[in-house]
DNA sequence: TGAGAAATGTGAGAAATCCTCACATTTGCA
DNA sequence: TGCAAATGTGAGGATTTCTCACATTTCTCA
C-alpha cells in the first residue's frame, strides 16, 4: 500500500540555517543550543544526541531548535565548521613564518603534538570527525579543510624545494595531512603509551617524506 | 514527568547472533538476509537500509530477521566479519612466501592495488568501512583485522631486519596499515586520476618506511 | 510412526525519535 | 502607536526500530 516516492531526497551537500538570527536574542539562543549539543555530543556521542535533549538543556522549545537548524545534522555540521575555522588559523599561523627544513620539522612537530592534545582532551572534535566518514557534509567539509590545510604545506613545500614537481607535493601534502588525522583517530583509541608511539612514528614518517632523509 | 533510566546499554561491543541458525532452512534465510543487506547497502548505503526492506527482499517476516540479528548494527557487523575473514586469508597468502626486501616491494605493492580495486568496486565494503568510526563493535572489528594484518607484516619484517626492535617494528606495521586503510578511503572520494596519485605516494611512503630507503 | 520438544516463522503494534505546522509572542521601525 | 517581520511554542504526524504472543515446521526418540 506504501507509495515509494520517486527519489528520497539523500543528504543535502550543505546545511546551512533555515533562517539565520538576526536579533541579538536569537544569536545568544542559538549559541546557548550549540553549547548544549557540544555538551551532550561530548558526554555520549553525536549519534546519541536527542534534538529534545538539545533544546531542553538550551532552554528552548524543540520548535526553536529547528527554526535555525534544518536538521540534526546541520547542530553537528555548525560544530564542526567552527572547529575547522579555528584550526586553520592555527595552522596557518604555525606554518607561515617557515624558512628552511628545520623550521618545518619543528613546527610541523609541534603542530602534530598540538593536534593529538587537541583531540585527546576534546571529545566533542573526536566524535566529530569519527563520523566524518557517514555524512557527505562532514566527509566534504573535512575534505576541504585537509585541502585547505594541506595548502599552507605546500606553500612552504615550494620555498624549500622550487624544482619538485608542484602536483607532486601537492599529492605528497593532502596524503601527509589525512593521515595524520587518521593517525589521531588511531592513537586516541588505543591505549596512551601505544598512541604516543604511534604519534612519534608518524611524525617521523611525514617528516621524511616532506624533508626527505 | 519522564524518569530516566539509571543508564542506557548503550553500544555493545560484539552483537552476536541472537541464535544461530541450526537447521538447513534457516541457515538458508540467514544468507537471504545478508544477500538482501548488502544488495540494499551497495544501493543507498547502510544508513537508509531498512530493516524491513531487507525482510522484505529476503522474503522473510520482520520477525524472522530479528530471530537472528539482535539489532539492526548486527547485520552490517556480520557482513563486514566476512570481508574480514577473507582478506585476512588474502593477505597472509600474499605475505607468506616474502624473502627479501625486493618480495616485499612486490607483494605489498600487489596488495595496495588490490585493495585499491577491491574500495573501488565494492560499495558495500565502501561503506561498512566507512562507517567503522561511528560504531564501536565496527571500529574494534576493524582494530583488531588491522593488528592482525600487521603481525604478518611483523613476520615478515622480522625476518628482513632480526636485529630492529620488534615493538618499533610492531607500531610501523600498524601504522602504515592503518594509513593504507585511510588512503584508500581517501582515494576513493576524490577523482579517479588524484586517487591513484594518492595510492601511488602512499606506496611509496610505506615502502620507505618498511624496507628503508 | 507419532507425539512432544525445539526451532523457526509471523506481523501487529509498542516505543522512540525526528521534524512540521498552525498559532502565539516579541521586537524593530515608521 | 500600530503593523510587519522575526522569533517562540509544543502537540502531533510520520517514520523506523524492535518486541512479543502465538502459529508452523522440523527434529528426536520411544
Amino acid at each position: 500500500m506504501e507509495e515509494k516516492a520517486a527519489a528520497r531526497p539523500e543528504q543535502v551537500a550543505i546545511a546551512s540555517p533555515r533562517r539565520s538570527p538576526s536579533q541579538q536574542r536569537s544569536r545568544e539562543r542559538v549559541e546557548r543550543m550549540l553549547a548544549a549539543a557540544s555538551t551532550l555530543i561530548a558526554e555520549q556521542g553525536s549519534d546519541a544526541m536527542r534534538m529534545g535533549e538539545v533544546a531542553e538543556r538550551a532552554g528552548v522549545s524543540i520548535g526553536s531548535l529547528y527554526q535555525f537548524f534544518p536538521d540534526k545534522r546541520a547542530i553537528v555540521w555548525a560544530l564542526a565548521e567552527r572547529y575547522t575555522a579555528e584550526s586553520q588559523a592555527c595552522i596557518a599561523a604555525a606554518l607561515k613564518g617557515v624558512g628552511d627544513k628545520d623550521d618545518l620539522k619543528r613546527a610541523f612537530s609541534e603542530l602534530v603534538d598540538i593536534y593529538h592534545r587537541l583531540f585527546l582532551a576534546e571529545p566533542v572534535m573526536r566524535d566529530i570527525w569519527s563520523g566524518t566518514q557517514a555524512d557527505k557534509a562532514l566527509r566534504e567539509l573535512e575534505l576541504a579543510d585537509s585541502r585547505a590545510n594541506a595548502e599552507f604545506l605546500v606553500a612552504v613545500l615550494k620555498r624549500l624545494r622550487p624544482d619538485a614537481d608542484p602536483i607532486e607535493l601537492e599529492t605528497t601534502a593532502f596524503l601527509v595531512w589525512q593521515m595524520g588525522e587518521a593517525a589521531m583517530r588511531l592513537a586516541i583509541s588505543v591505549d596512551r603509551a601505544e598512541g604516543d608511539r604511534l604519534v612519534a612514528a608518524y611524525k617521523r614518517m611525514a617528516l621524511r617524506e616532506l624533508v626527505g632523509g
